[in-house]
Order: structure tokens, then C-alpha cells, then sequence
DNA sequence: TTGATTTTGTGAACCGGTATACAGTGATCT
DNA sequence: AGATCACTGTATACCGGTTCACAAAATCAA
């Protein structure tokens, strides 16, 4: 027989709590399916709840004025997001949309809190997650303040490379997520033609291999060098594939 | 006969724990002062503890390779700061130092973790509290990414007029902060000449009065309007002074 | 396959902001 | 009081990065 509560299991948030209280947790979510580019909350949405990504893949971004997205992060499957809601009511202030298919548990904001609170390990689990993205953007931050074009997007590919990297048999990184020019423009503040050609020289210098929406890192410990940050681990599979 | 708690008492996150555990807390925890100018703790500083602000104030900070600092935030009195230590061993990675005479509580991670463990109410103040810091950063790094300087000060300002600002009797409102125009630039990641400049044009045009380390707003509604948010509410006294 | 759309590549003009240098002015120290 | 230090004001040359304009190549839809 078909396990009832299958989605939550596979998010490490949830991994601690009893089968009961899962199984609690998920009569009351539902799940719901997103085609690629379609919004799964508005900026001026109330916030009714906590997400999690069963498959696909989300982008958390902003829009300027005049119709610039700033992206705050991506969530990748196994991840939730929408968390910030729990505890503060009002509009989420964000979008989040889907960048491919993706699928999407939707945990109401009563039922989470509830658990919250008859669960400490949660509540400890909550506080880790919502610190540990406030460090990577504080991170961020730090670095978009005081450095150049290339600096800023030198920081950001390495970031990427820990996060969805893939090392390869040749020793090659690959990201497991695509962005285009455009998109690596709107993570660090800069345009897609400036991208175009930081990327271009990263290539020429032997830094990097390029493809449509894709980048192969070559030299990691070189990149990192660069901005004076360790180099980070690559591990494999660090969220596990949904089929 | 004083009180033994006194300290915590007066920080909105442990305003509601008992007095048993508000005692047990403090008898775990010493104070400490520094002079204008001292260093609390350093990036290499391992995560010993959450920290409290009796009196005076603190800057957190990163300093980049070639010296420039990019302050994060101050934090106030009633405020605690280094919270996120408390679930993620390992350095610090900022600076936190005094900005004038300061009296810090400091709260050894052990303690704190084991109320947090058996308060739930405390676990989800935490939360609530990195996660409202967590907006702040959220909200400066969307307007650092394509705004102008003179947007991003701006920006800072009205920020700045609502935590720190009160409302004097013609309407203006002054900060009870001290910021040289260094500090400012050090915040929107910029230089002091720009930020001199752009102060300048902004008291010509009847926004601001400038004084030595201080800027008086005369006019929050036009700053406001200019950034797009919407006029905070400035409430005199949210934080109780200290003598 | 063909046309339409998205992504990438490249060059030139232009501009905001930095770097640098120096002057003035108010605080602080002894 | 005088000297020193921190903060503010201003002007110049220079540069990184944006903006605009256009083209080629890959992908998608029909």
C-alpha cells in the first residue's frame, strides 16, 4: 500500500517528526501542479501558508519600477519556501514562480504552527533554515556593495557551483540549474550585455566553458581564488532527483 | 531589595519567560563594558553566545580585502544580537564593536539553547526575530541591485527615520543615531564624497537639514514617494533610553 | 520546414560614480 | 589656548558600466 505522507519525508525539515504527525500534516496540505513560467504567489498575495517543492524548480524574485527583476534565490526540490509567512502576517512582498513544471505542497500556516509548537526539534529546524538563508543573503550583500562586474559574478558562480553543482569525471562542473545571461545579470545587479562579456573573457582565460543557458566551471579553486573565499565542496546528488 | 533579572527583562524577546527561568538565565550570564571604538567580537571569533545591549549601541560589520567596512545594521539597546551563533557553530564572520560607552549582556550558547529547548513561545520569538532581519536584508539588497546612489540614500533614510527617527514638535524629525557620511556610504555601498554631494543637493531641496553627524528630515513624505514605499509611522521612544 | 521567439555576441556613445587632491570647520585633547 | 584629529565641502580627470542598436545562432511552435 502507497505510504499516505510521502512528500514531507523527503524534506529535512520534516525528517524528525512521527509518522502521526506527519500523516496530521499532510491531511491537511494539498498539492498542486505549476507549468513552467507560471506565478505560484504574488507579491501582494496574503500570506496563507508554507511551501515545498516536490519537483521542478521556484525562483524568488522582485520587480523594480521599471520592470527589473532583482532575484532573491532559487528553491530546489526538497527545499520549502514561504516560510517568513509563518510568523509574518500580511503580503508576501515577493514573487515566486515556477521556472519549469514544478509540483508544490501547500502546508497551511495553522497546521505548521501548530506543530511548531508541540515540536521543538521543528521550531529549532525553523530557526537554522530561516538563519542560514539570512547568512547567504547577508553574504550577498557583502559582497554587492564594494566590488566590480566580474567580482560580484566571479562570487556568484562559485556560490552556484556549491549549490547545484555537479562534478564531473573530467573534474568539470556543471550546474544543474540553467540561467541565461539574463538571469545571472539579475542576481548580481548588473545588465545581460556586461554578463555577455565578463562571461566571454571567463571563457577566453580558460575559467569557464559556455553553453545555451548553461556554464561549465573548469577551475573552481581559480574563481574562488579570485574573491578570496574558500573552495567549496561539491558534492553530488545533494538533493535527491524526483522522478 | 533589586531585582536580580533586571537585565532581560527589558528585551521584548524574554519579556515573557518567568522569573525562575529569567533568574537561572542571568546567573548563567555576565555583563560586560566597552568603550566607544572596542571590538565585542571578531570574524575569527568563534560562536560563543547571543549577546544583549543594555545601554549604548553596536555596529555589525564585514570589512572587505582592500578596508572598506559594509555595515550591516546597528543594533540598539534592548536588542540582542549574534543570534544566529546559536544554531550555527563555527567564526562569526562579522564585527561587532561599540559605537559608544556600551554595556552588553552576554548569554552563553549552552543556556540559551536548553530554555529555548523547554519555551516554545521563546523558539518562535527567535524565529520571528532572524526572520524580521531577515526581511530587512532582503528589502536593502533589492534596492541596492539597480538603483542610482542617490536612490539607494534615499532609501536608507526613510529606513532610518523609522527605526531610529522621532518626531520633534515642527514636524521634522531627527535621529537619535549618529552617522558620519562615511557610515552612510559604508551602508548603501558607495563613497563619502557621493554621499556628500548628494546630502548637499538634497538640503537645497528643502528635504533634509544637515548637521555634524546628523541629518534632520523635513520632509519624509517627498523622500517616501520618491523610493515608491509607503510614509512609516515614526513613534516616538520605541526603545526606552537608558540614563 | 518555416517563421517566430529567445538567447547570445559585439560595438559605439554616453554617463554616473570613483579616485584623488586639497581646503575649511568643528570637535577633542593636554 | 593651541594643536591635533575627525568630519564635511568641492573640483578635476578618469573609468567601469549602462544604454542603445544591430546581428547571428539556437530553440520552439505550428
Amino acid at each position: 500500500m502507497r505510504e499516505k505522507y510521502w512528500y514531507l519525508k523527503d524534506c529535512q525539515l520534516f525528517e524528525q517528526l512521527s509518522s502521526e504527525v506527519l500523516a496530521e500534516l499532510e491531511s491537511r496540505s494539498r498539492m498542486k501542479r505549476f507549468r513552467s513560467g507560471a506565478p505560484i504567489y504574488l507579491p501582494i498575495d496574503n500570506s496563507d501558508g508554507v511551501l515545498l517543492v516536490l519537483s521542478g524548480q521556484v525562483k524568488i524574485f522582485c520587480l523594480t519600477p521599471d520592470g527589473k527583476q532583482s532575484i532573491m534565490t532559487f528553491i530546489s526540490p526538497g527545499e520549502v519556501f514561504g516560510e517568513l509567512a509563518l510568523y509574518q502576517p500580511g503580503e508576501r512582498g515577493e514573487h515566486a514562480e515556477a521556472t519549469m513544471a514544478t509540483e508544490v505542497v501547500m502546508i497551511p500556516a495553522e497546521a505548521m504552527r501548530s506543530v511548531v509548537e508541540s515540536n521543538p526539534t521543528l521550531a529549532i529546524g525553523l530557526t537554522r533554515l530561516v538563519g542560514f538563508r539570512r547568512r547567504r543573503i547577508e553574504q550577498r550583500l557583502k559582497y554587492l556593495l564594494f566590488h566590480s562586474n566580474r567580482e560580484r559574478l566571479t562570487h556568484l558562480l562559485v556560490e552556484l557551483a556549491e549549490d547545484f553543482g555537479s562534478i564531473g569525471p573530467d573534474g568539470e562542473i556543471s550546474l544543474s540549474i540553467k540561467l541565461s545571461h539574463q538571469d545571472l545579470a539579475s542576481l548580481i545587479g548588473s545588465t545581460r550585455e556586461s554578463v555577455t562579456v565578463i562571461l566571454g573573457q571567463m571563457q577566453a582565460e580558460g575559467l569557464l566553458k559556455l553553453g545555451r543557458r548553461k556554464v561549465i566551471i573548469r577551475a573552481l579553486d581559480r574563481l574562488a581564488k579570485a574573491v578570496k573565499i574558500e573552495v567549496p565542496l561539491i558534492n553530488n546528488a545533494k538533493f535527491m532527483p524526483v522522478f
